[in-house]
DNA sequence: CGGAATCCAAGATGATACTG
DNA sequence: CAGTATCATCTTGGATTCCG
């Protein structure tokens, strides 16, 4: 009864073919966890989140905003001065899906203790 | 005030220095969420998530098992039996992991037409 | 300041073949 | 069946340089 098209929606993530397969591997990228962090704290410039983000490179936050901006989840401002000033921030979709990613991140930090306390000795 | 290590504690997922830091990676890796959206419907044996997540090789599927297994997120019961049979269900906290990686995924795969609307067309 | 471009090292990943 | 081992590849990531 489903079509090939319907199929390829309806096999979601675990599908290759599917869209959105490929949304959560950007939001779920190494870097967008920690910048979606960052933004939905508010708005921030690109010196910024190099700062507060320890250890990404300016190629890596560079890129990965690109990213988040392409597909609609960041929203990027330059402001015509010297020296240039670009901010960054989230749009409906991005905060939407930040605030998913915080729920995951508030419950490791706080639930680190335990996290590690369930962690098998052997290995 | 705090001590150095109390610190890097405090510091969270920004921190290179936290342990959370690496919990997340690991829970937020490209083939981790799928397994975990997998397992949070139930015990799977290794074939059955090969079958299921689309794309993966045995290779990174054994990899990110052990992974998530050494974590604690997983318990992998292995029957002394021929041929070998192997089951992978998550543990408590576990599937708890899951079930914040499965809000973001359910919100993805839900409000996919959305997301793909508000994506900017002038790339 | 906020990148873009380039080069290169390193690690992640994939296909295949093999084993207990 | 459930991996492991090996090799080839492909992406990631870092350092550097340059520019508006």
């Amino acid at each position: 009864m489903a079509s090939y098209e319907t199929s390829k929606l309806l096999g979601q993530v675990l599908s290759t073919e599917c869209p959105s397969r490929e949304i959560l591997e950007h939001l779920t990228n190494k870097w967008s966890v920690l910048i979606l962090r960052c933004l939905n704290e508010g708005v921030h410039r690109f010196s910024e989140l190099k700062q507060r983000i320890e250890g990404i490179s300016e190629k890596m936050l560079a890129q990965t905003l690109k990213i988040l901006e392409q597909d609609g989840f960041i929203l990027r401002t330059v402001y015509p001065v010297v020296p240039p000033k670009v901010e960054y921030q989230l749009t409906i979709t991005g905060s939407q899906a930040a605030e998913k990613v915080m729920q995951l991140i508030n419950w490791i930090e706080r639930g680190l203790p335990e996290i590690l306390e369930a962690k098998p000795k052997i290995e």
